[in-house]
RNA sequence: GCGCCUGUAGCUCAGAGGAUAGAGCAACGGACUUCUAAUCCGUAGGUCGCAGGUUCGAAUCCUGCCAGGCGUACCA
């Protein structure tokens, strides 16, 4: 099924190319979008104006020539020309009320799958082992997965791939540290909290002491160069992380299909950077290997130091080139915040250097800070990522003790679960992810007003609607029933429920879930009203039925959306 | 210095070159004998950072300036 807008947009394109003679250079420009105004219909065209432009026409004479021509189409019930030329369409009642009936029969909703046949690889999440994740990594885990889930649903293959940081330079630290001041049975009660002490610990020391700094950069070498020894240690923290990152990931139902962190690409290092050495890309400069892009504008990207070793840089391109060779993606999505905007813009530039064709995008975000200023480990001002889930859940619960105090607490619990964690995932995806959230915890867990809990509740009413209606009418499926749209709230709903795919084509389009959200807002909203001031379980048969398919509709759509932002619905609250 | 981003209602933020710039929160006033009031309705609140330019039309595109954030060769 066709979205609405392109469904409406299409004869309009078809009119300029047939009939104007105009060869559409960008039909975005020649796009229906909802009206503004109730007053002016339901969607309007604004495109006359530019177009007569180009046509050297007068603008008005144009607009009544389109409106002209459009007459006539089956979903068409009435059609003007105002203001300069802009075209107002008031849509039928009885086409809209067939193509509800159409969406209803479909599981889908009317969502197509423009990414079947198509892979695509999502680069998300990525901690560092070793140390608690904290809200800082909050971002890339839901935006990542709001990407993922997106990226299914529209029929592409998703590789989702948690790429952690198992191999930086602070094994050093926490190799000598661990041995010296570590503490096992800390560790067994939560290896990353313990592992996080050593470092912390562990490179203040060393500010003191340049003996144990040397120390630590030998006990580095000499894990790289395979010590057993130090290589046990390693596998130990990495596998502790792993283990407790498996615990947060599965409270927000998150899975990735790999887990291939940095160390794994460390033996394909070598050959790659002596092959980016033969191929002339790579140059010597002060010691470092580094691939100049000067013609992009760009500083170096160095991909090995002075010192021999290997960095991010290096381990990026493998991970690319692996990707590449592996799953033949048409897209590799990676998901960062903003503050490695150059190193991908560097990355793309090689790869292009390289001959690389996949489409490579960095999906960046702006950085999460306190009002007081950066997180920072040192400054002791972290919030731990459980912490937050933990809070996200004690406030929810309390509301939910508040209003609905009769239920059975495990429901309570339950309700409170998905209501909190909905919460704390809504706030985060319904803002423009390049803006920068400055963290609160009343924002950041808003259960009022346009939030997760305002879908989850409208949905739960559905619900509620619905056992009603089987209660008291022995209600069955609504098969067969013939829908009416009629009434200024209903037409809004209707039409709102037939634009779901256009705002998730966007929202996944653009990669911005807000685009989503603002649409399920606008949903909820709408239904709210219509909720409000119509009857429909009170309405005579007929009429019941058919408002009950929009309420099944409202339902679904809220579920499907919220479920592609990995958020859960309750049946009530 | 250079690059990227941000600046919109008291606060937090949406905003696909189009008509009178929107929402949530906060404030004020209303609606539960009626499908769950975590809801709904209403009032008030704005020189869209500033100045130019392009356009029939600019919060949106271009240029300059101001303020803030992030980054800027061997951390990731």
């Amino acid at each position: 099924m066709a979205s609405i807008i392109d469904l409406l947009s299409r004869p309009i394109l078809e009119i300029v190319e047939d009939h104007l003679g105009h060869a559409v250079a960008d039909p975005k420009n020649l796009r229906v979008s909802p009206a503004r105004n109730p007053k002016f219909g339901d969607y309007q065209f604004n495109g006359a104006m530019s177009l007569a432009k180009q046509l050297g026409r007068p603008p008005r004479e144009l607009a009544g020539e389109l409106a002209a021509r459009l007459e006539g189409l089956p979903w068409l019930e009435e059609i003007e020309v105002a203001g300069p030329g802009f075209v107002n369409l008031r849509l039928s009642g009885a086409w809209l009320s067939d193509r509800i009936g159409e969406v209803f029969q479909d599981e889908r909703l009317g969502v197509e799958r423009p990414g079947a046949g198509r892979s695509v690889v999502v680069d998300f999440s990525s901690p560092n082992v070793a140390k608690p994740m904290h809200i800082g990594h909050i971002r890339s885990t839901i935006l990542g997965f709001a990407l993922d889930r997106m990226h299914r649903f529209l029929g592409f293959e998703v590789i989702a791939d948690n790429h952690v940081g198992d191999w930086g330079t602070q094994f050093g630290i926490l190799l000598v540290g661990y041995r010296r001041f570590g503490n096992p049975d800390a560790f067994d009660e939560d290896p990353l909290e313990e592992l996080e002490r050593v470092y912390v610990e562990g490179y203040q020391r060393a500010q003191q002491d340049p003996a144990l700094m040397e120390e630590a950069r030998r006990e580095l070498v000499r894990l790289q160069q395979g010590d057993p020894e130090n290589r046990r240690l390693w596998e130990k923290f990495v596998k502790a992380s792993l283990r407790e990152f498996d615990k947060i990931y599965k409270r927000l139902g998150i899975a990735f299909d790999v887990t291939l962190g940095e160390s794994f690409y460390n033996d394909r290092l070598q050959a790659l950077v002596e092959e980016l050495e033969k191929k002339g890309l790579a140059s010597r400069s002060d010691g470092a290997l580094v691939v100049f892009l000067e013609e992009e504008g760009l500083p170096p990207f160095i991909i090995r130091k002075s010192d021999g070793g290997f960095n991010y840089a290096t381990t990026d391109i493998a991970a690319m080139l692996y990707r590449i060779e592996r799953w033949d993606p048409a897209k590799i999505l990676y998901v960062t915040d903003e503050g490695q905007q150059l190193h991908f813009r560097q990355l793309f530039a090689v790869a292009r250097r390289i001959g690389i064709q996949v489409e490579l995008e960095h999906i960046w975000f702006g950085i999460m800070r306190l009002p007081e200023g950066k997180f920072s480990t040192r400054d002791g001002n972290v919030i731990r990522l459980e912490t937050f889930l933990d809070e996200a859940e004690r406030r929810a619960y309390e509301v939910v003790h508040r209003l609905n105090p009769g239920l059975d607490d495990a429901l309570k619990r339950e309700i409170a679960r998905k209501v909190g964690l909905g919460a704390l995932r809504y706030a985060d995806m319904s803002q423009n992810r390049q803006s920068a959230i400055e963290f609160r915890w009343e924002k950041a867990l808003s259960l009022e007003g346009n939030s997760a809990p305002y879908l989850q509740y409208t949905y739960a009413r559905i619900q509620s609607v619905f056992r009603k209606y089987r209660e008291e009418f022995g209600g069955g499926d609504l098969q067969g029933t013939r829908v009416c749209v009629e009434g200024d709230l209903e037409r809004k709903l209707a039409r709102t429920i037939l634009e779901f795919p256009d705002y998730l084509y966007r929202a996944a389009a653009a990669y911005r879930p807000n685009h989503l959200t603002d649409y399920l807002f606008d949903l909820a909203s709408s239904y709210n009203r219509f909720y409000q001031n119509v009857p429909f379980l009170k309405a005579p048969e007929g009429t019941r039925e058919s408002r009950l398919v929009l309420c099944d509709l409202v339902g679904r759509i809220i579920r499907t959306g919220l479920d592609l932002l990995g958020i859960e619905v309750p049946e009530q609250m």
